[in-house]
DNA sequence: AATGAATGAGCATTCATTCAT
DNA sequence: TATGAATGAATGCTCATTCAT
């Protein structure tokens, strides 16, 4: 529960409502009309403030995109290693992430367009991305894949990384199409086949 | 080897070897620079042509995108029914079309930054990207699965179209972090390391 | 006077002025370099404000020339029917209406070159042209024709609109040759030259 | 009837006949699109030869316009000298001049437009048109009207060239609004309405 | 802090003109 | 003569950013 201050307000400073409310009406702008096409103009007017107020809180209309990936990814991995340190079991730790992954992105179609495909509009960014909070994500699979091995829960014959890479991309995929489907349906419940088939292989045995 | 006529000329038309230049050229300077920063001219430098005559052969920057796209893709999925006509084992059709995957993108690069960030800039795009001749292509994934399933090979408890989007999202993923290395390794040898997980899963027995 | 308000603004706002500056040097840069001719770049110059600024206060180039116009011609008919309600005989509202015609004209070079020459650049225009404020003012002298012709005034075998369209013709052209003439006369002398001969008719009696 | 050469060509070499083909194109599409509207290749195209050959009889595309003018105004004075010297009487000539300008627009609508608005599209061209044919044409008007009032047809108390703008301004502006007219009515019966009120006068007697 | 009018660099596209064939 | 592909200068308009209020 938000502390309050003296005068009643929330200790939640208006500088950081309003930076707020720039980055969600920035997500609604971009995830409608890209971010290339986006004017600054629109993410003020969905905010309801001036143009010139976003320039208060952010340098310039990248950073609010920067922005809005920074923030999600370090609360996103700050609640992941917080879940998995409860769990014992890679296997159960693999099935935790997986889960969060859909379970964050499929409660935020918004949120979910921009990482998916605002994101990667640019080589320039994907590389700043890559260096950030993406590898960081990718390493915490990685170490848990890791830990799966040396436990004997997982095959010793494959190499980490490139697991995670495919567990990430399975997941990756998984959100993407959800998010072009003309259909709609719950994404959480995805990561469980996705899981049967990572664990398990798709061969007979 | 060109077929040349009885004037000399190559078969191939000048038309056909300028429009070709042009999506070159696009496919460098996308690749570089993004689709949005690319200016027209850069395109027309790059190729060696003015300005204007990009709009003799293409109706707008927009269209040189899509050409890009549409060219790859069908020439792509040509190469790919063809090759797997020749093969009867489903689980070694799905090992050509994740080597066809890896070997088209990993022999150019400028190609494969297009494809994997250019591509994806935005929804509109994706949306007829999906529509278009990407839905075909995992298509062709998810009949060889179903094939594979009804001739015993693969397991009859997983959704066909769920395991095909794992297959792609995880050749995806290769190809995104094989752009975004700042190392210089072969991309295609990881079509193996990914069908190893994905026939046989990540478990031990 | 203008009258100020409590913040010792003019009551005429900003916004009025600066639109009013941009129109007045349109005028200008028409009258000079003709509309197709004429860069917004030239415009914005003209009125001391940047390019982008014109299309804070108009949509279009177009619509620059459109507003010259009709702000023009509304204010002319006003001022018309309002000097010839204040006379009573045809024949001296008929002459009032060639006095105000050349006077208005002939106080600002810059505006007649406008309406004789750019206004005309385009079918399209004079058909819009016609339809708007032309035509009404057509039918102001129209209508003043009739009412001599009911009070006896003016010859009845002759058809009113026929001989309104000779007489804005005439008045026209005394324009037109004023404009592009290299000697500076005063326009405004000339109604009642061409009155006579309206009214007398050119064969002795 | 043309004479032919050895060749069994016309004698209208095809030089002529291109040139004469450009010109009728030309005139065909500035009506319908207006000048700085019109492209050379829209001009080539009607013509139905290739946009560089244009090029071949016409140094510029405004030289094409300057060639619509000069054609048909000498053309015009050509054949309005040839009917006035076979008339004595100034009333009957100047009804001469009156019944020629509006037969000779009346009978082709294209040209007409020509004449009306675009050849007005340009304070530039209006000067140099000024310059040109049309003062030679208000001039032989002005001298018919002096020879009127030598023979004492018309009044002597009425500038001759003001009365002579009079009569081009009442004719022209029966064709423009002949053009504009969403009406088709035949133009050249305007001729003696206009010429009843220009020799009698508005006004009773 | 907030505003929003003003700025002006930037760019896709057009089209008159050229020239190699 | 005729062609039409190629040229590249030219420009209307947009929009991220600034700054006086």
């Amino acid at each position: 529960m938000p502390r309050t201050n003296r005068s009643g307000q929330s200790a939640r400073s208006v500088v950081t409502d309003k930076r707020e409310a720039i980055l969600r009406a920035a997500i609604k702008v971009f995830a409608v009309k890209g971010y290339f096409n986006s004017k600054v103009a629109d993410i003020a007017s969905e905010a309801g403030i001036a143009d010139g107020t976003v320039y208060l809180y952010f340098k310039s209309k990248e950073e609010v995109l920067h922005s809005i990936f920074d923030r999600a990814m370090s609360e996103f991995i700050e609640e992941g290693k917080r879940e998995i340190s409860l769990i014992a079991a890679p296997e159960d730790r693999i099935r935790k992430i997986a889960q969060l992954h859909l379970e964050k992105l499929g409660s935020d179609r918004d949120m979910a367009v921009v990482f998916q495909v605002e994101l990667r509009g640019s080589t320039k960014f994907m590389q700043e991305f890559s260096a950030a909070g993406f590898s960081e994500y990718l390493d915490i699979i990685r170490q848990t894949i890791e830990d799966g091995q040396k436990a004997g829960a997982f095959r010793s014959d494959i190499k980490p990384i490139v697991c995670a890479k495919i567990l990430y991309g399975a997941l990756d995929e998984m959100v993407t199409n959800w998010i072009l489907s003309k259909r709609s349906y719950p994404l959480a419940p995805m990561a469980d086949e996705v899981l049967r088939i990572f664990f398990g292989g798709v061969m007979t045995v």
